[in-house]
DNA sequence: TCTCGATATGCATCTATAAGCATAACGTTA
DNA sequence: TAACGTTATGCTTATAGATGCATATCGAGA
């Protein structure tokens, strides 16, 4: 029986610390892909629409780059997808994130397996 | 010139998620066992006296095992030192750790960099 | 041109965690 | 046996981050 488990977060930051892309954006920016909507996206992860709204905005100024396409107005109001650049962060960080995991299952057999009474 | 640097935490939980060993309490171990004293050990990491030994206790009840020696009175007050088994968690949570750090190094060359603008 | 729902944003409140304060208990040594 | 510095522990305060609320803006379609 084991009485553990690792655990690990994960996430790139920009040196200034002024951004970040971890679980939670890479959740949020794949929920926007999956939904067409960001007000959608953050009710499908229950997190509020100002963190995420506020958050995505700090990312990209931070990184000077484009995620999220947004359009707002529109019989439905509004809506948002990835750009492609967007795709392609979500498509590499989830290898990038995936082979961390990985190593951590590993590492977790090798070194820690072996102290759990 | 890279824009962005991966970071990590990482801990082991247990299942009931009373207790917890992460870079921290690691670091703090390694403190108590350098500085023969939790006292000094929080002097010298910077944190709260209150906050090291409640994060101790909980880890050593949650775990069953004890991590550290501690003795007090004496003309010096008293004295913590590490046990075997202590020595044996932060030995291996060294390689388990170092293990991961690693890996992430890599996946970042492999999947991140090329992003970056 | 009116409606509707999503984006956009400031502000006030809640909440979990850490820090800080106060104080007791302890035992070796001088 | 008195003193000292460390362990031990409850309680209060500070801090950061998330939540929630209010409100403005937008534009395609009816």
């Amino acid at each position: 029986m084991t009485k553990l488990k690792a655990k690990f977060k994960l996430w790139l930051a920009t040196k200034d610390g002024k951004g970040s892309l971890g679980d939670g954006k890479w959740q949020l920016l794949k929920a926007i892909e999956a939904k067409g909507s960001l007000a959608a996206a953050c009710k499908q992860l229950k997190i509020s629409y100002r963190k995420a709204w506020g958050g995505l905005k700090k990312l990209e100024d931070a990184l000077k780059v484009n995620l999220v396409e947004k359009h707002r107005g529109g019989n439905k109001g509004g809506a948002s997808s990835l750009t492609g650049e967007g795709k392609q962060w979500v498509k590499s960080y989830t290898r990038f994130r995936d082979r961390i995991e990985k190593a951590m299952i590993k590492a977790y057999d090798k070194h820690i397996k072996k102290l759990e009474k």
